[in-house]
DNA sequence: TTCGTTGGCCAACAAGTGTTGACTTCGCCA
DNA sequence: TGGCGAAGTCAACACTTGTTGGCCAACGAA
């Protein structure tokens, strides 16, 4: 997830710095936005040059690239329960959001940046696609109640972690899984209205 | 909506190019979100010179608060009856979001600036509070269930106008209606979970 | 030690930003 | 017709942005 090697590179003696420009990177994308959260914050806040973000990672979408990589880590539908897939769907986002900067970037990032968007769409066809498909009834129906569940997940996140509107900051995570869970389960099994 | 004067205003000479300024305005932030709008853009695509645009409107914040501001024209809840009030308001929604680009404006610059936070909130306080108030059994739960409700309703917008996830974009407003008027209606007015 | 490689800093560039003020032109009323 | 205020143009300002290249110090292998 950062810039540490893994097995097979040798370690170098920049990775502390490589690692340091990605924190500050998530943590400034994630509170400003992409145009807003300059190079030139980052590296102070990463106490480091200007210049070395453009060495470490070519220019900004690189750096953005590098900086924002986000895998859902979403449960296999096969393992569980059929009839409470949404509740389980719902607690996995609510924990995931609630402790990686990186999503709220994210979204902030895809709301008025084009590529950001596309990377929405790419993480919804790659790893929320896939689930609806083993459990929806009609494979005609996947993508539709797919985005239907995007759009309630989506909208949780938008309304709580971005826009703050007070009573969506309120709410206590049990709350929120006993609210949207039948939502999401229904999105995803029920037939269709 | 327009600058275009009302009675006991008298129409000034400019009121043209004020407008053309608004409307201008309002495309460049609904494309492009409040920091990659640019003064000169706007200015570029209302025919006139970047100077007119701070004459007129002060400044850059000048400018944004009078191009861009909502009516929802929310239905009066007490006037249709209390079981379909989630068909109706998502319906209500979604002819307000196709045909009004001032609502994506509003919703990408809510999602980088501050302000435009703000702005979302004072909505949402303004405008969809008073009818959760309506329609809600238990008064204390209104700010909760007007937020879920938000989150839908939001949710939707930002997965089908700014993030554009295709089979979000497919849906036909009926199909939207159907899926998503009963939840709505469930977060107003069922029993709480 | 010596030398190439790497990590880091500094100063600067070109482009673009919001914003300002001086100047010219237009339209209307006396 | 003269004059006056509004409408509009032009050029520039001060500043920030991403980005670049040159320079120096630290390191590790020879």
């Amino acid at each position: 997830m950062t810039g540490t090697p893994t097995k097979n590179t040798r370690p170098r003696r920049s990775d502390a710095t490589r690692d340091a420009i990605l924190v500050a990177a998530r943590e400034r994308f994630a509170a400003d936005g992409y145009e807003r959260a300059t190079i030139r914050a980052i590296a102070k806040d990463a106490s480091i040059d200007p210049s070395m973000v453009m060495r470490y990672y070519g220019n900004k979408e690189g750096l953005f690239a590098a900086a924002v990589s986000v895998d859902l880590r979403l449960p296999d539908a096969g393992g569980l329960s059929p009839q409470d897939v949404g509740a389980v769907l719902v607690r996995h986002f609510l924990d995931m959001w609630e402790d990686d900067e990186v999503l709220t970037a994210l979204l902030r990032v895809g709301a008025t940046n084009q590529a950001g968007a596309e990377r929405m769409q790419g993480i919804f066809r790659d790893q929320l696609l896939p689930v609806a498909r083993q459990v929806c009834p009609d494979p005609e129906q996947i993508p539709t109640r797919a985005a239907l569940t995007a759009s309630q997940l989506l909208g949780l996140a938008l309304t709580r972690y971005v826009l703050r509107i007070p009573p969506a900051v309120a709410l206590h995570p049990e709350e929120i899984v006993a609210w949207l869970g039948p939502t999401v389960q229904r999105y995803l099994t029920a037939p269709s209205p």
